[in-house]
DNA sequence: ATGGTGGCTACGCCA
């Protein structure tokens, strides 16, 4: 009995919607956790993706920016919703759905980018940023005494050397700076996770998820960098079968900048 | 080389 579930960055759902309905009718994961949704939640098209059997749709919208949501074949349970940073915006959404007698706590995350410069005393966005992923470090794995966790979502940040196409040219660009790339793996670490996508396929292999639009040729330059991620908890590692980075997706009519990522289980 | 493109919304902000 397998599992799958994909985290994507739709940059506008509503503008994006034959995309979302293309990818899930080909590739029909149990679960599409969407972020930037951009729309409030009287505007989501749910009854598009109810019509493709994804009846249970949990929302956090917000008018214009940011927001996530979760569209599953399973039934959602239990669904929150955090305001990291207490400012108000939508990035974050969690519910629990069972699987093969597992309960499992699902979360949903869009991490600030953290505007162009990496300095928070000149750049409050960064500071947000660095603010977001220290209150992330107390979000931890088995948090619910029997229930297992996968996070999932636009985390802003790539992590590791070879998340990105130039370890040392990136270095000074907000998403690989160390004090951000040091305080992601500690959220890693503090919170008891396990980084799937780099379980599967371990440095120094390339991964990215996310290639910019100021491209010329974004395939030719393949300048791409890691900014999805998909973490579990230990006790759902065994059960990891592939991960699935849908490249081809950035090349499609009106794309978004991030691609799909599934993650595949199975008993 | 310090631009470039894209979405929301109605203008500048955010990515």
């Amino acid at each position: 009995m397998s599992l799958s579930i994909t985290t994507w960055n739709i940059n506008s759902v509503r503008l994006r919607l034959p995309i979302v309905e293309d990818f899930l009718k080909r590739v029909s994961p149990d679960i599409l956790c969407l972020q930037e949704i951009k729309c409030q939640n009287d505007q989501f098209p749910a009854d598009a993706l109810k019509a493709l059997g994804y009846e249970n749709i949990i929302l956090h919208g917000q008018k214009g920016y940011h927001g996530v949501a979760i569209a599953s074949r399973f039934p959602l349970t239990e669904d929150h919703r955090q305001d990291y940073c207490g400012v108000g915006d939508s990035r974050h959404i969690s519910a629990i759905f069972e699987w093969q007698g597992k309960r499992i706590r699902l979360h949903n995350f869009y991490v600030p980018a953290g505007g162009d410069e990496p300095d928070r005393t000149i750049n409050p966005k960064f500071g947000h940023k660095l603010d977001f992923i220290e209150e992330m470090k107390a979000l931890k794995a088995d948090a619910e005494p029997g229930v297992s966790a996968i996070l999932v979502g636009d985390l802003n940040i790539a992590p590791f050397e070879n998340d990105v196409w130039s370890h040392k040219q990136l270095l000074k660009i907000v998403s690989h700076t160390p004090v951000e790339t040091e305080g992601l793996l500690d959220v890693v670490r503090q919170g008891g996770w396990v980084d799937l996508m780099r379980q599967f396929t371990p440095e120094p292999e390339k991964i990215y998820t996310w290639w910019s639009y100021r491209a010329k040729d974004w395939e030719a330059a393949d300048r791409g960098r890691r900014l999805d991620h998909i973490w579990s908890s230990p006790d759902m590692t065994g059960h990891l079968k592939r991960i699935d980075i849908l490249k081809e997706a950035r090349g499609w009519e009106k794309p978004s900048d991030h691609v799909p990522v599934t993650a595949w289980f199975d008993i």
